[in-house]
DNA sequence: TATGAATGAGTGTTCATTCAT
DNA sequence: AATGAATGAACACTCATTCAT
């Protein structure tokens, strides 16, 4: 069946050639699952349309089965990419280059741009653990990813105690799952935390308060 | 049609007079609305099956309709009655009698605690907000509840700064966010979180060490 | 879930009372109960279609769900309850009070009989059997109700031997199945028959030629 | 379009000269003719699956289109070709030659073995006569063989009278069509006779002993 | 107050068939 | 001759909701 998440192999070359472009297995299937995530994000999986994944999709629907086997296994290979896209992003971040601080910084910076830019990533997280993680389990590339990230944290909070910057006794995987808190929880409870504190966690000036105070807190946190 | 929410006034007292249970409206609504809760919790708004919870309720399924409207309503209630649960038990808390370290100590360990306890509450505010919100901004009660949380926090940090223990320019929104975030984003997310960090999210010791980690965190944070 | 077979208890009664016509959930079985006779007889279980069936039955798609749970229970039903009939048909026969001759003839007629006035009966046969039986597996009454009549042909047999009428080395089974055999081969493959053999094999004259044919073959191998 | 009957002639002299075998035209024919075959037999017309077909036949599904139009016109192909095989095989029987209680002897053995080694046959005509041998009727060749079949039987009958071992009076179409009764019934319903009667209909003594059996009916039937 | 019966509009899924190469 | 891509109509089945008592 495949992952369906190396897509862009040799499509493009094809498609500089002599644009196939309808008939582009390729293409329709990168299609259906960029509209499947946009329809899982915003309604969830029990929520989220056959028919309507396939109009956005501009595919027909017999190919959503064809492709992907049924919504469920579509939902799987969703949420699989959304976590392989972050991973691989946080991978981009070259941190490695960085003083400790500047890339505890630049690392939490990057945490809350990305939640804020991929709103859908944290709508599938949670659909995902509404589900208790039933599709996420059968995923071997997560695991890999995983570990590499948890290294990269890893790495950089030894550099920090190495360098006499960062406390000795922090564990990568807390940092890593406070940092993601901080932003997560405010961007996704953004609706009902406007009603609640009556005022909105949108605005820009928002915004950059909250980044600044989830900055101060981990800041807090790590260094001495 | 009511918010459903009052429910303990006098239903005890005919009860013992003559009333059979089958027959006490009251007792049939509220066992309605637990059971609506656990299944709105488990399966989301869309994934919840009115029938299921008539059967869980042991009720008939027309009670549904006759007591909450429709699904979404009930939907709506058991939403805004998870609010003012939670609201009311930190009342229950009585922080204006403690020191303020002790006090912010409480209400941690307490917010830790209720999640805990009450995994169905994280689960609903995870899909009201998946809906935007779209629910509780119809509710009055619930703005009452939250301007008195607010202002219990305000005050505990007042006091703080007061006894020059606390930092003074922290806000109190974004603390009572990052309180919840720190414990929220773990627990919400413990399932797809066991699986990319490979360790048992629920573990007793996985437990305690992350509550300890959010006390630090937010210490740190707060006092001086 | 019940078998469905035993429709006609108090429904009955009801009915010559008040007449509750469409809210009478009996009725409602039974009349699904016969279209998907018609149906399945026609088509086959897969080329039946559930749609017809409710149409036939002048009933909701959705009772047939509520009542038979889905497509193939029904027609596990529906071929429980043809095979149901016949056996109890063939026990109203009452042969034991005839001689034995006499009695083997009633049975030879009434089987030819019943299958040409129960056309269904012969084709949900074939379909269940191209399905391998997988149905009628399930059941439990079959049994009874099939030991019963084998009883009954081998106790006529037996009574044909002590009157030394009947040869005495037939097995009643094997006679059974030669009955049948002979009946319902020449009406299942009617079409087929009709073309390859050039006559109408349903011409009033074919068909009392082709039971005088069967009833001679029969009373050849039985009688003495 | 083509019969799809004459498939022997020369596509084995092609085969040997140059063509491949993923390009040779007949055996693709012959392999989405056999794989039609079993998958009909199985299933039924409309259980039958073209994609399934294709399968097994290691075809393109497209190929199906190509030769044979469509799926009903494929399994029109099918039905003609399972009757124009028996009846081939039954010419090459060569009773002109035995005495005429052998040659019925062999005639009533090879119905039985051919229907037991065949399975596929019977469930091919049982299809056919539910869908009321629509598509037989469109056959010319059937007609053809059939009458040289009736005729053989009738000679052979003819032959018996004249040798004074059988009856005068019996009609060969009724013969034929009992011969073939006595066999196909009891193989045809082998799954729900085994239930009914409780015993296996395919254990090597319980056909044997059906054998037997049938063909004590027809000589008992036939011969003086 | 309570309930079993009934319904229409979906909802995921399948299928035979055609298109483009 | 052969194939992978694509499609629309249909199909079994489900669901929230209303009716009748």
């Amino acid at each position: 069946m495949g992952t369906g998440l190396g897509l862009k192999k040799k499509s493009g070359a094809v498609a500089t050639k002599v644009k196939p472009k309808s008939r582009d297995a390729e293409a329709t299937k990168a299609r259906i699952l960029a509209a499947a995530k946009r329809e899982f994000a915003k309604n969830g999986l029990a929520g989220a349309r056959v028919d309507r994944i396939a109009d956005k999709a501009k595919a027909n629907k017999r190919m959503i089965y064809h492709y992907f086997g049924n919504k469920e296994k579509l939902f799987q290979t969703v949420v699989e990419a959304a976590y392989v896209d972050i991973r691989t992003a946080e991978q981009k971040l070259d941190l490695e280059h960085l003083p400790p601080r500047d890339a505890l910084e630049k690392l939490v910076r990057f945490t809350w741009d990305y939640y804020l830019k991929n709103p859908e990533f944290i709508t599938l997280v949670n659909s995902e653990n509404l589900h208790r993680a039933r599709h996420l389990e059968k995923s071997e590339v997560i695991k890999v990813v995983s570990r590499r990230f948890v290294g990269m944290v890893g790495g950089l909070l030894d550099r920090g105690v190495a360098d006499r910057v960062f406390r000795s006794d922090i564990d990568p995987v807390q940092l890593n799952i406070t940092i993601a808190a901080l932003g997560y929880y405010y961007l996704t409870n953004r609706f009902t935390g406007s009603i609640l504190f009556e005022r909105d966690f949108m605005a820009p000036e928002a915004l950059e308060e909250r980044l600044r105070f989830n900055m101060e807190t981990i800041m807090r946190l790590v260094c001495k």
